[in-house]
DNA sequence: CGCGCGATTGAGTAATTTCAAATCTAGTGG
DNA sequence: CCACTAGATTTGAAATTACTCAATCGCGCG
């Protein structure tokens, strides 16, 4: 079940009794969405925070000449949101679209705010997402400014081996910061 | 005092007691360190992590070649470390040194469980400390893939006045990813 | 079969880097 | 106060990397 999903994805940082879980499990809401369809989108409010149990989403900037520039490619046991919409109240100023049909498991700032007072393990486990998230954002940045195209696409292939048989070169190369057509002709 | 100046910024974010915030304290050690000295070298154990009280120190990455990467340039009221290094304990990848004179209040990791461990507030504190840094590198990742050098040093100046009459070019040229005679260029 | 979409290829252009040299500037000692 | 030096900044010219725009290719699917 989805929630069995949540359960061990957690566990890898802290270890809940079962009543512990489902206390902190009655902050979600399950949510399916269809390909192609938004879970966000620029302009709106995006008050959740979403934890992918099945699928693929992209999170964007278009920017104003219609450039879409790829932030995050979000699969299974992964999770997302607009993180500047979701931690301050603003208008989105992303779009999220789902590459593949995905399941979700989502909760509101506020939730995670009740969740985080009620249960200090809970809190605990965000802040250490947080740190791993800084580490694995730190990494990207350091790889945008010290690597060319060649070896961005090498280290995402390397970093991500399961992601490249699901998605087209073409979001991958937005992803990276190159064009579709660069991509294409890196020699590795 | 420079606890004062931790005692500021944290209630920024939370509120403390006078004896809440001096177990806080106790956590933390002083240090001083002079211009162009090493805080975090390469390959040495990094277990501490740092609030600036006074100066500037740049954290950066020197590949093979010999060629720097500046990943954070952290003046007073911010956190620096080898975020990697940090949480992992394993060897430092980056450099940390100061471009002034400098004075930091550091937090080994383990004391920095156990504050959080002792103290929800603190806790809550580096929680919310590590969404807004995110935040602040999910900026960096889109504006590295989206803007040209011009529209980088453009934005970097508004988001950082106070930085650019203290830091060289040079600097600033390898914080944005360009070499410094790109950003000699520029006509902004 | 033929449409539609993603991927590739080609040719010209723009942005950035590289390497080298010239210029500027702040601090030092005479 | 001035000359001098080290470091930072700027400028020049050629080379490289990546982008743009356009055309072609490949393939799955109705």
């Amino acid at each position: 079940m989805e929630l069995d999903f949540l359960r061990t994805h957690i566990h890898q940082i802290i270890c809940l009794t079962d009543e512990e879980f489902e206390h902190a499990a009655s902050f979600f809401t399950r949510r399916k969405y269809k390909k192609h369809q938004y879970i966000i989108q620029a302009g709106d409010v995006a008050s959740q925070e979403h934890f992918v149990v099945k699928g693929i989403v992209k999170s964007s900037y278009t920017d104003h000449e219609g450039k879409e520039y790829i932030l995050q490619l979000a699969m299974e046991e992964w999770w997302f949101s607009d993180p500047n919409a979701f931690n301050t109240g603003m208008p989105a100023t992303l779009n999220v679209d789902c590459i593949e049909d995905t399941e979700t498991l989502s909760i509101s700032f506020d939730n995670k705010e009740k969740l985080c007072a009620s249960s200090r393990k809970m809190e605990y486990f965000f802040r250490k997402k947080y740190t791993t998230g800084n580490m694995a954002l730190q990494k990207r940045v350091l790889a945008l400014l010290s690597n060319n195209a060649s070896e961005r696409y090498k280290q995402w292939l390397n970093q991500y081996p399961s992601l490249h048989k699901r998605i087209s070169k073409t979001l991958i190369a937005s992803y990276l910061g190159v064009t579709r057509e660069t991509l294409s002709r890196l020699s590795l």
